[in-house]
RNA sequence: GCCCCCGUAGCUCAGCUGGUUAGAGCUGCAGGCUUUUAACCUGUGAGUCGUCGGUUCGAAUCCGACCGGGGGCACCA
């Protein structure tokens, strides 16, 4: 370790760095205009024959993907948002001081570079460098160039890494992007007003689960992060929003899984005058077309499976999903007692019938939905916020929609009776008293605002997340959020 | 919160029935090469073996605790 000291790719970095400075190269220039997009360049010279050459000259600018010296050529890969292309350095095409300077690009950095098209005679289309310049120097040495970041958890905690290495990786969050784009696209077009409502909350409410609860100095009070957008979203259609969505994070307090992020992305919509038939037909119209639009194919792939998100979708009542996978027929088992008897459990202490439908439920039965299915009419201890069913006694009209063993979205015909949703808050009061801590508060603003007359309406959630993992092919929410939670 | 598996160089991995200075490929550095594309060839550098403690003459290797990750259970979307 006499002579030149052993170091470590930081510091030869930053020596390369403080020699770009030396030789009078501002490593870090402010902009780089008049750059075209790789991919336009691509697709301009995509008939290039192999040794064919043009006269047309490009200007690119990209991260160093590659870069193979070969004496006196030097070539480079440069890629954008849009593509890669590859970069022909030549030490007679430029300057002796520009080529030589080029021992201080490494993998990672941005360059920019302009030159004229040709392929090269292995058919390579590439830019024949007449000149290039440092755009950004990378410090730190990027993954592995052909294994890519395999490691789980550098890959969640350092997502920058995860994206440069892995373009398996880019394609997921394209697909969430060009997801949400499209639900968008899709809402807008039949007239639905996007709002954004309070995600601190003076009282949760919206679904059953755990809360998390901050607190506001000046006012000096606890809010609430929200846990479901659904109790302000029917406020405005109270108001006169007949047509509303929104698309945002919620927060639940509790485990995280493969299914469970604590922060995680919901679309609500509302619709006045439609029912929870009219938002099946709605939701599976809405997936379809969104799979159409992204992937090109309603058909998506899991676990070497093809599901189809075509409509129709599959219909099956609770009672009959649940019959026919368990043989337990929960119209003829009404006592909590006679349910668990014949489970073959003993009732907990504070768990009440519903909850003992849905425990069965979710454990023997979601599994078993890959494809795409609604699960309809529901009884009415399980949902607060739906209207009871026209004509079937102890349900609601509410469905589940389930993909490949997961719940996606969940919409009911909407509870507008303000009486009856009194009663209902009443019943949940109770059962939080009682000591379930997913039960609702009393919201007395929120009947008040049912009094003032809410008009038939049927409203829908889907989780985006979810939603994504099927489109992709995902195996754990934790690929389809860019930064999942993770402890410190 | 409980159970199981995992943690070796910047990255991908081997070594782990305890035994000389812990290895390979990529990355890095030096040199060669004017059409390569995981470029290639020669040489060379790089590691508190997750942390702490224990057993032992001797620990990356065995044991324990802790930290972090993955999976499962519980809970939930």
């Amino acid at each position: 370790m006499s002579e030149p000291e052993a170091k470590d790719l930081l510091a030869e970095r930053r020596e390369k760095l403080d020699r770009l400075r030396e030789s009078g190269t501002d490593p870090f220039p402010h902009d780089f205009p008049d750059r075209e997009e790789i991919g336009a360049v691509v697709e301009a010279h995509g008939g290039l024959g192999a040794g064919e050459e043009t006269d047309q000259v490009h200007t690119v600018a990209g991260r160093v993907v590659g870069k193979r010296g070969h004496g006196k050529v030097v070539f480079l890969d440069l890629r954008d948002q849009t593509g890669t292309i590859q970069v022909l350095a030549g030490s007679d095409r430029l300057p002796e001081e520009s080529f030589e300077a080029l021992d201080l690009v490494d993998l990672g950095d941005f360059v920019g570079a302009t030159g004229r098209a040709l392929a090269t005679k292995r058919g390579e289309l590439s830019l024949e460098a007449s000149d290039w310049r440092m755009l950004a120097k990378s410090l730190r040495p990027p993954p592995d160039k052909f294994h890519g970041l395999e490691d789980v958890e550098t890959r969640h905690r350092r997502r920058e890494l995860d994206l440069i290495a892995n373009e398996a990786t880019r394609e997921v969050f394209r697909v969430r992007t060009r997801t949400i784009a499209e639900i968008r696209r899709q809402l807008d077009d039949r007239g639905f007003f996007e709002v954004e409502t309070p995600v601190l909350q003076p009282l949760y409410g919206g679904a059953l689960a755990r809360p998390f609860t901050t607190h506001h100095n000046a006012l000096d009070r606890e809010f609430y992060l929200r846990i479901a957008t659904e109790l302000y979203l029917k406020r405005c259609v109270v108001g006169g929003i007949e047509k509303v969505y929104e698309i945002g994070k919620d927060f639940r307090n509790e485990g995280v899984s493969p299914k469970h992020n604590p922060e995680f992305t919901m679309l609500e919509w509302y619709e006045a005058y439609a029912d929870y038939e009219k938002t099946a037909a709605d939701l599976e119209h809405l997936v379809a077309g969104v799979a159409e639009a992204v992937l090109g194919t309603t058909v998506v792939e899991r676990d070497g499976e093809s599901i189809d998100l075509a409509p129709p979708w599959e219909r099956v009542t609770l009672r009959d999903a649940i019959f026919e996978v368990t043989g337990i027929d929960i119209e003829k088992e009404r006592s909590l007692e006679g349910l668990a008897g014949a489970i073959g459990v003993e009732p907990e202490a504070g768990i009440g019938w519903g909850k003992l439908v849905d425990d069965l439920f979710s454990k023997r039965v979601e599994p078993t939905f890959v494809r795409p299915t609604f699960v309809i009419d529901y009884p009415v201890e399980l949902s607060p916020f739906a209207k009871d069913h026209r004509s079937k006694e102890g349900v609601v009209e509410r469905w589940e929609a389930f993909v490949a063993g997961m719940e996606i979205a969940n919409s009911f015909t909407e509870l507008n009776d303000p009486d009856e949703q009194r009663r209902r808050f009443e019943q949940q009061a109770a059962e939080l008293a009682g000591g379930d801590e997913e039960a609702q508060p009393y919201d007395e603003s929120f009947v008040e605002a049912l009094e003032q007359g809410m008009p038939p309406t049927g409203g829908v959630g889907l989780g985006i997340d979810r939603l994504v993992m099927v489109l992709s092919g995902a195996p754990s929410v934790r690929e389809v959020v860019l930064f999942p939670a993770m402890r410190d």
